[in-house]
DNA sequence: GCATCAATCTGAACGGCGTCAAGATATCTT
DNA sequence: AAGATATCTTGACGCCGTTCAGATTGATGC
């Protein structure tokens, strides 16, 4: 009754194909992610993953979801490593598009799945998420948390400009920018310096995160 | 034949399949934009755009790049609906996220095929661009044009949050924020001004509520 | 006017895709 | 042990992007 193993003929496919999808969205990009190459990547027929996704976009969401809990976990991550309350915004900010960058693929089948379903999955917003971070890191950094609609009001812009850069700065276009500005993650902090949610950078320190 | 003067056997087919896939995205959206649909749109056999498209990227280039055009018509009319330039910045981010809303096949397809080439297209940064209309209307906002650097990476920022907003303000967890705000735009604006490039601010204050 | 040439379009084909129905096979329940 | 059930395979359908040989057209030179 139990069978947490390997229960049935293959083993625990659902989970197989959800990591297959994943090897493969690492390798092989977002344009290589068909149904049909994570069941061959998983040893498995092209008809087999319909018996645990109901078409190819739950499998996405499948693989997607993983993708919010580990960015849930580098934003969580980066909150606290920071001491000063000022310095975790600037630290998420910061980590969130470096997430990005570090998982294209990844990210942005995640942002695919969601706006199919024209929302974003729960664990974007519920637990132990990268949301709930953002919006205690504003509460810390000053945010009046009995003023329910402008808390929300400002998770939501804060998570969305993080978005917008996280999208934008690997455009070749800004390549020559981040040279003249000795790096990447320089020329991040200096975008997000420039958004309201974020500003808490003076040129102190080296940066952790 | 009815010849209608023009040019060669079909005519402009060239600019048709561009209108014919324009149609198709506002009719059925992007996920119906095939090669094929396009070339069936325009009464052409499916072969027939490869005499003026390398592949089908390069055709969904040239109908994000009326995309591009379009957006860049809607940001420089918002900047000079506003008679004092510090509602100028203010209008571009709502009718850029307006802009998005309304067009949201087109606007994908846009950075869908931005993203593939790594880089935005010439229309979105030169000439009577979108991309200048922001830069201008940050000048007359305050800004230092003699500091070109800020400058850039202050249009970078403005630019990446109202991306960010456009992408995410559809998303259905908002609505009944949105509700209770009294309309969409109220939403947007309220998102918007908590991204310190849409209101009028200081590069050394201290966070704003 | 006419032959030639290049540009343009068609038709058929290839492999890959998402999806489904029918049948085979392994596991669970009793 | 046997039937029920969940799992997987095989094969097929239509659509996709792309290619290529050949038909058709408009322009060009004589």
């Amino acid at each position: 009754m139990v069978a947490c193993g390997r229960p049935y003929h293959h083993g625990d496919l659902s989970r197989a194909l959800v990591l297959a999808g994943r090897r493969i969205l690492e390798r092989d990009g977002p344009a290589a992610l068909s149904l049909r190459a994570v069941a061959r990547e998983a040893g498995v027929s092209p008809a087999a993953p319909y018996h645990h996704f109901k078409d190819k976009g739950e499998l996405l969401a499948a693989v997607a979801r993983e993708g919010w809990i580990a960015l849930g976990e580098a934003i969580g991550k980066a909150r606290f490593a920071a001491t000063d309350p000022r310095h975790a915004l600037n630290n998420i900010g910061v980590a969130y598009v470096c997430f990005a960058r570090d998982h294209p693929a990844l990210y942005r089948i995640m942002y695919d799945s969601a706006s199919d379903q024209a929302d974003m999955p729960d664990h974007a917003t519920n637990g132990d998420s990268g949301w709930r971070h953002v919006r205690e890191a504003l509460i810390e950094a000053g945010a009046d948390p009995a003023d329910e609609r402008d808390l929300e009001l400002a998770t939501i812009a804060a998570w969305c400009s993080a978005h917008g850069v996280a999208e934008m700065a690997g455009f070749k276009e800004f390549a020559s920018l981040k040279n003249a500005m000795g790096g990447e993650e320089a020329f991040i902090r200096a975008v997000l310096s420039h958004l309201g949610t974020f500003t808490h950078r003076q040129r102190d320190d080296p940066a952790e995160s």
